[in-house]
DNA sequence: ACCAATATGATGCCGAGGCTACATTTTTTG
DNA sequence: CAAAAAATGTAGCCTCGGCATCATATTGGT
């Protein structure tokens, strides 16, 4: 191994950014690239969460309940791995159920639900407003939609105001 | 995965009706609810592959080289999972390491970064025009870009394109 | 009422992606 | 050049979201 030609001590180029950490040693706001990482991650944990409580929402909309089996099948998951989810809505207090008799939300969890089903219709109004096909509309917004915040979300809704009255 | 064998009929409520589906139950061409489930779910695998490749490239070129810990401190990660991360990279062929010297894209890598730069340009342009904050922009297009489709994305282009000129 | 079908539940396994802690190697520095 | 510092690597542990399989409970049909 050639031992790197002494060349400057770390690399050329000076740290393009403050790593999070700013001489002052107070609570960044964290505006970061990391920051921004993380908050994708939590995110992601709500995810599954989210996905669940608008189906279950749905289904007791058009079918009057949601069976664990209902959910597994409409997800494309095996029951067993529903029943997990299920118990983690529980444990997360968005639900309970009733064997044999099916999954209901709690307030918390119809709030969720219906907060996500907005969502989605809204993400999926916008990417058709911009000229997204409707298939790849729907399909896309299935994963963009736990991303949009609520500041993003407001701007969607002024923007799709704005749209219908141009 | 083989579309599980029909779950066969159950329950009192009748088939809430699979939309997009018309009445010949045929072959799943899966543009059904859990076929966008588990597209979503293939394109949340891709995601830390392509923040990663991205992540590499930028470094390369605005400090000359990405080293397993620069990598993890701007993704707020202990290095240790940084080093894994970087495993599964090599392994699927996107990159190659040399201990000290840093990590380097594949061919195939590159374009991967390429790719995904773009698009998380595109992301973040189409939110702002749409009138989303700077801030959230950034913010979401963090978590959203991996979901975008090419065809989305072309059509963010258009819009984008038109909107210049109106 | 009974038995088959169906739903639910409980395990055990896997991989991904986090973490901490410790070990090793390289680079920097005194 | 030797010691300190930094970077890399390894191991063990955790949670989550998949899966398959087996066990149990409920429902429904005859």
């Amino acid at each position: 191994m050639p031992p790197r030609p002494p060349t400057s001590p770390k690399s050329a180029a000076p740290k393009p950014a403050a790593p999070t950490r700013s001489p002052q040693p107070d609570m960044p706001a964290e505006p970061t690239q990391a920051g921004r990482f993380e908050q994708a991650r939590r995110v992601q944990s709500m995810a599954l969460l989210e996905d669940y409580a608008e189906l279950i929402a749905d289904l007791h909309a058009t079918a009057g309940e949601a069976r664990a089996t209902d959910i597994a099948r409409r997800l494309g998951v095996t029951h067993a791995t529903a029943i997990k989810a299920i118990t983690r809505l529980k444990r997360e207090g968005l639900a309970t159920a009733r064997p044999y008799r099916g999954v209901f939300l709690t307030e918390e969890g119809e709030h969720l639900a219906a907060r996500v089903k907005t969502r989605h219709r809204l993400v999926v109004d916008v990417l058709r407003a911009i000229g997204v096909p409707a298939e790849a509309a729907e399909q896309d917004a299935e994963g963009i939609e736990h991303h949009v915040s609520d500041i993003t979300l407001a701007a969607f809704a002024r923007f799709l105001a704005n749209a219908r009255t141009t």
